[in-house]
RNA sequence: GGUCCCAUCGUCUAAUGGUUAGGACAUCACCCUUUCACGGUGGUAAUAUGGGUUCAAGUCCCGUUGGGAUCACCA
């Protein structure tokens, strides 16, 4: 069988997480067989949430991670159009046809009426008095122009029963389904709808989604009976949570795709965390690429419970791929960080020599390399370091003889730097830690430095390193 | 509330009914080291709960508790 899986997303300006995994898994499922087919469709028939250029995003973030599609919108493909808007009539149609064939009825009564009827507290559901109509009233009502919608019609009793890749068999009793709008009165179809007469007429094979259709799947199954076509296999797959209560999700201002990618995350780290979330390979790895999940993906090890979206494993997991990006690649993604938060000129690749093995995400950058501008306003504590045996007097004296030893020095580069420095301990009875700590902190008057004292004395040039050595002097003074 | 789904370290997860319940992140300690990181070594840390089935239960069954979903002319 040559599998077909589609990403059904509407276009409401942001692509959230568990979208993109949701995205994500339909895309392995398909690759997982070498003739599957991913195909693109915008699901926009609520007109009232529509947002303007939200299709861009969607393309632009499939693109981005290297999701292609092979059928979708703007490539087309032969089961086309894959707007449902531009599908409208296609419903219209179909819609008619599932009266005439009884799997639903015309209906008149205002959404109002359809709402003061139930009780979803104390069970009652709505019974649609339209189900009553002779199909010869009620269709010369809708051709006097009267406004209807096409409401399911389930007259089925007992359960129904269905399979889930992922859940295992699913049973479900047909009093608790409910007679659902299939067309609305403006002539749209509803999700329930489009959904199942798109997946049947695109051959969809494998219905990928949210767990939370788990209980209306039912529904759908009945729509597919009779209209005698058959159901897709059915694949849902758990939230991805923010916390243990609640989904991720726009409205609590998630992290989106492009909000972790303009923080400094990479979208092939992206990928990698969220295809964890909620499948595991089986063995202990955990580091692969798209192309690596597309050959060891498979349905049996997805999982069934929630996951939460846990952000410092994805920052820990960005930073295991800053470490793998060739220096080239490493200068491209942080030369805009470093260009927008740096006014002093400094060599680039020194700088991203020392940044590359401790960069989490490239957002860290502008925070790690402030000092190299101007050095911050520090207490004269920071001298004092027990492991490198450092005080305040100490660190006076060290600073004196590095000064004294480095403007005599004219090859400026961190080797020779370095050889300097050492040679400078060794020549007074001192630990190297002791003339690099005070000189470090004088120079960046912080803590933790990306690089040790020769680099950032190499990046800052030798003029402002003697000066730098200087006015901490002063300071210590 | 009805129905459906879920339940292993703080988090993501592994474990044909038989393992000292494994790995990863986080955390702690140590090593490496010109700071911090990176890297390395080690530690703390989990089967929600009560019954049953079985020689043997994280694993199967039932109940309880907890959580989630659903019950729209939203998807």
């Amino acid at each position: 069988m040559k599998i077909r899986t589609r990403f059904a997303p509407s276009p409401t300006g942001y692509m959230h997480i568990g979208n993109l995994r949701t995205a994500l898994y339909e895309y392995l499922i398909a690759k997982a067989d070498a003739e599957g087919k991913f195909i693109l469709r915008i699901e926009d028939t609520d007109q009232k949430r529509y947002v303007e250029g939200a299709t861009e995003i969607i393309y632009k973030t499939l693109k981005r991670v290297g999701m292609n599609w092979d059928e979708g919108p703007d490539i087309g493909g032969d089961f086309g159009p894959y707007v449902q808007s531009e599908r409208k009539t296609l419903y219209a149609e179909y819609a008619h046809k599932l009266v005439e064939l009884g799997g639903a009825h015309y209906c008149f009564c205002s959404k109002e009426e359809a709402d003061e009827e139930k009780d979803e507290e104390q069970n009652i559901k709505f019974e649609d008095p339209c189900k009553k109509l002779s199909l010869e009233d009620a269709k010369r009502r809708v051709a006097a122009g009267e406004p209807y919608v096409i409401r399911q019609t389930i007259n089925k009793q007992g359960k129904s029963k269905y399979h889930d890749e992922v859940y295992g068999d699913i049973e479900i009793d047909y009093d608790e389904l409910d007679e659902g709008v299939l067309l609305k009165s403006d002539g749209f179809p509803t999700y329930n709808f489009a959904n199942v007469v798109d997946d049947h007429l695109m051959e969809i094979t494998h219905v990928v989604r949210g767990n939370e259709y788990i209980s209306s799947t039912p529904k759908y199954n009945l729509i597919y009976e009779s209209f005698g076509w058959t159901p897709p296999h059915y694949v849902h797959v758990p939230p991805v949570m923010k916390d243990a209560q609640h989904k991720l999700s726009k409205r609590n201002g998630d992290a989106s795709f492009q909000d972790l990618v303009a923080k400094g995350y990479l979208p092939e780290a992206i990928i990698n965390y969220i295809a964890l979330l909620g499948w595991n390979p089986g063995n202990d790895e955990e580091i692969f690429s798209l192309d690596e999940l597309k050959k060891i993906f498979s349905v049996e090890r997805l999982n069934r419970s929630p996951a939460i979206f846990d952000i410092v494993k994805l920052t820990w997991m960005n930073g295991q791929y800053i470490r793998k990006l060739s220096e080239a690649e490493f200068l491209d993604y942080a030369r805009p960080y470093i260009e927008g938060s740096l006014k002093r000129k400094v060599d680039i690749q020194d700088l991203c020599r020392v940044l590359q093995p401790r960069l989490e995400t490239f957002g860290d950058i502008p925070n790690q390399i402030d000092f190299l501008d101007e050095v911050p306003n520090y207490d004269n504590e920071l001298y004092v370091n027990k492991k490198m045996k450092t005080d305040e007097a100490m660190s006076k004296t060290a600073l004196e003889l590095s000064l004294s030893r480095l403007e005599t020095v004219s090859d400026w580069s961190n080797d020779n730097l370095f050889a300097e420095l050492k040679a400078l301990a060794e020549e007074n009875g001192m630990k190297n830690g002791q003339i690099m700590y005070p000189v470090r902190i004088a120079l960046s008057g912080k803590a933790a430095t990306p690089g040790g004292a020769t680099e950032i004395a190499v990046l800052i040039g030798k003029a402002e390193t003697l000066q730098r050595i200087k006015t901490a002097i002063e300071k210590l003074s």
